[in-house]
DNA sequence: ATTTGTTTTAAACAAGTGTTTAAAATAATT
DNA sequence: AATTATTTTAAACACTTGTTTAAAACAAAT
């Protein structure tokens, strides 16, 4: 028997209680990453994160106020970095290399993300507009001055900046939301997947840089 | 009162028979469409059609079942035309820009379809590999030879044809599973985005043609 | 006119859904 | 040590889900 100073008490009952929020979060996560929100039912949340169902509604009011929190969590953290290098005095060619390297390595990372938020985006378009997913993922003023500045300085050609933004956001995003396809046409493993995704970093930004020449 | 020959009496159960069958494929499709296999509950696509819930078992055996017809459906006649380019004796410059062109004009009269497909894909993976989708989707086995050849003429780099395919493909199609974020980013009205969009044939092509150049 | 076959109906079934309740267990404060 | 506050639990609630059943309505064939 032994006791415990006020500090790790506190420390420990904060880190109980940051433990069943925070074990919903991440089953919950999982779980919505996996099969949507539809498919995944709190009982099966519950019972991943080994607590008892009601404790979902205690700290969360709602499934649906659980999904939303998760969302936000999800493309907090992707689209930090990615906000960053947009925004960055990195000279154009540098600036889309990077932004190239760092969101494909990202969706290496989260391989389910662009699938999750395009279901999302399809299923509750609202949902997505409203939270503050739009800025976050699709920003692209600061970039869109550059590619005017670059063509003004004769430098590239005229290109409508938000075309050439999607174009970009297309050849890196889409492959992740046709994998399945990809890897059984072409009897891919998950490894080889990111072998074939990795060679598009070079494919991208050569396509990119290619079509901005004068 | 009136009396009605063999062939009169034929055609008329023929035809109503066809229409409640017809009557549930057609309002399950929008629906299916709209709100996603989960979201669509039986009872929802029967008063849709106007009809009883247990007719929609009767016709088709399963919920699940109606689905899979339906998405043959839309895969088939989404593909056919396409398919056609894609294998045709057309020159490789041709080809891309036909390709190009029906694969945008097919995708605006069926705005939802690729969420759809992106949807069922990644709920269902096994669904869409299993089913008749893959080959109708997504085969270059022709294009690709044809990539080979211009190649060993010297006409155009050499490039892995499917990193070229899937560049052709995401820069297509993504923009229609992004198509609430897009609109919502720009304001732009249904119209807006189709004559967004409709831009985009040319830019598509000019960069796959550029990106092409030895 | 009666039998046979097909289509449609209303009702029920069994299982699953998200959420609420009220009591129990545990921790914190006085 | 007794009281208050927080966290956890089991059970129930009200509702929706896809599917089945068995009878009714209707048409076709004998």
């Amino acid at each position: 028997m032994f006791y415990l100073n006020c500090i790790d008490f506190y420390t420990i009952v904060m880190q109980n209680k940051l433990d069943t929020q925070e074990k919903i979060v991440q089953s919950a996560t999982e779980l919505f990453l996996e099969k949507g929100y539809d498919r995944t039912s709190v009982r099966e949340i519950a019972s991943k994160a080994k607590i008892n169902v009601s404790l979902m509604n205690y700290y969360f009011r709602s499934k649906e106020i659980l999904f939303e929190t998760i969302i936000n969590l999800l493309i907090g953290k992707a689209s930090g970095a990615l906000k960053d290098v947009l925004n960055s005095d990195l000279g154009l060619n540098e600036k889309i290399r990077q932004y190239i390297c760092k969101y494909i390595d990202m969706l290496i990372s989260n391989p389910l993300l662009i699938s999750f938020i395009l279901a999302v985006l399809n299923r509750n378009p609202e949902k997505l507009t409203k939270l503050k997913v739009a800025d976050n993922l699709y920003n692209t003023d600061n970039f869109a001055k550059q590619l005017e500045e670059e063509y003004e300085k004769g430098k590239i050609r005229k290109v409508n900046p938000e075309q050439f933004y999607i174009n970009m956001l297309s050849l890196i995003a889409f492959p992740f939301a046709f994998k399945h396809l990809i890897n059984k046409k072409n009897n891919f493993s998950q490894k080889e997947f990111n072998e074939f995704i990795k060679e598009r970093k070079e494919i991208i930004y050569n396509m990119l840089i290619c079509y901005l020449k004068p």
